[in-house]
DNA sequence: ATGGTAGCTAGGCTA
């Protein structure tokens, strides 16, 4: 079955394999802010910078415009999209491919889905890691990890399991989950230590107190309890480094703000999503932003994209 | 103690 789905997921652009050109324009800082002459449709093949990005979208088909538009404007080269709360043949790929953008996507119901979108290569793409464990049947927990090579380095879009409740099964399945997730990723690098990987997506993880605006509020909640911050954590001991934090250091800088009770325009949010990266990986890392003007306005999704650059 | 909002989908579940 998940294979099948592998197979029809992948949408490869047929002219530009992972070492084809990139197309007009040169990176940009990402504190620019313009728009990508020509469209923003590629790089400039004499250099290997790379643009990373990660956005739990809260419904890819509801966010298309806004997710097109942004693309466009940070001149993104991969894209990493969680709960994307569509089947594989609702996917809008050809807003993406339009763009230039090779689309991998998962998506098993109105739950979750993940996907990788990129203009700088998008090969061997994995339908969930190795090991990684499953609910059951349920469609609410399916369709948690996709994995591709774009640019040379190896994305892993993932939604960690939410857990509901520290009482709710759910939350066992979560710290499984991780621990699978840890245990795959170490090995990964015991075959190559200088791999480039990058563990990127919704965690559902706040590791730090400082990553919640008000622990007293989250005091029997998931989240925030030591055994989820210990799995997080012994994914960074595995190898892979938050590489955003150095460039968006806190307190106060949140991935997510509740849609209720005014929690955006009160700064009340969470930082639940990250961009993990290999030793290598983490060597390349020039700058980083949480894009908070994305969670502004109608139509926001309730996480704001993370987004990486990655010198040649 | 509940509700607040958003999305999918047509009553309730999930986040």
């Amino acid at each position: 079955m998940r294979g099948e789905r592998h197979l029809a997921a992948v949408c490869p652009s047929d002219e530009r394999g992972p070492e084809g050109p990139r197309g007009a324009t040169g990176p940009q800082r990402l504190d620019a802010g313009r728009a990508a002459p020509g469209g923003g449709v590629g790089r400039q093949a004499d250099n290997d910078a790379v643009r990373l990005a990660t956005w739990n979208v809260n419904s890819i088909r509801s966010r298309a415009d806004r997710v097109v538009a942004w693309l466009q404007r940070r001149d993104v080269d991969v894209l990493a999209l969680q709960e994307t709360k569509c089947r594989d043949d609702q996917f809008p790929e050809d807003r993406f491919t339009a763009l230039g953008y090779e689309v991998a996507h998962v998506g098993h119901s109105q739950w979750n889905g993940v996907a990788v979108l990129s203009r700088v290569g998008l090969a061997d793409v994995t339908i969930d890691f190795p090991g990684q464990p499953h609910w059951g049947d349920s469609p609410a927990t399916e369709a948690r990890a996709l994995g591709a090579t774009c640019g040379g380095v190896r994305v892993w879009s993932l939604y960690v399991p939410n857990g509901r409740a520290l009482d709710d099964p759910h939350y066992q399945y979560k710290l499984q989950w991780l621990a699978a997730l840890r245990e795959t990723a170490a090995g990964w690098l015991a075959d190559d230590p200088g791999a480039q990987v990058a563990l990127v997506g919704d965690w559902n993880i706040a590791p730090q107190d400082d990553d919640v605006w008000d622990m007293r509020v989250f005091a029997t909640s998931t989240h925030v309890s030591e055994p989820e911050r210990a799995a997080f954590r012994a994914v960074v001991d595995a190898g892979y480094a938050d590489v955003v934090r150095p460039h968006a250091p806190g307190p106060g800088v949140y991935t997510y703000w509740d849609y209720t009770q005014l929690r955006f325009p009160r700064r009340e949010g969470m930082r639940i999503d990250f961009v993990l990266g290999s030793p290598a990986l983490a060597a390349r890392t020039t700058y980083a932003l949480v894009d908070r003007e994305e969670r502004k306005g109608k139509g926001a999704s309730d996480h704001a994209p993370v987004v990486v650059d990655l010198a040649d």
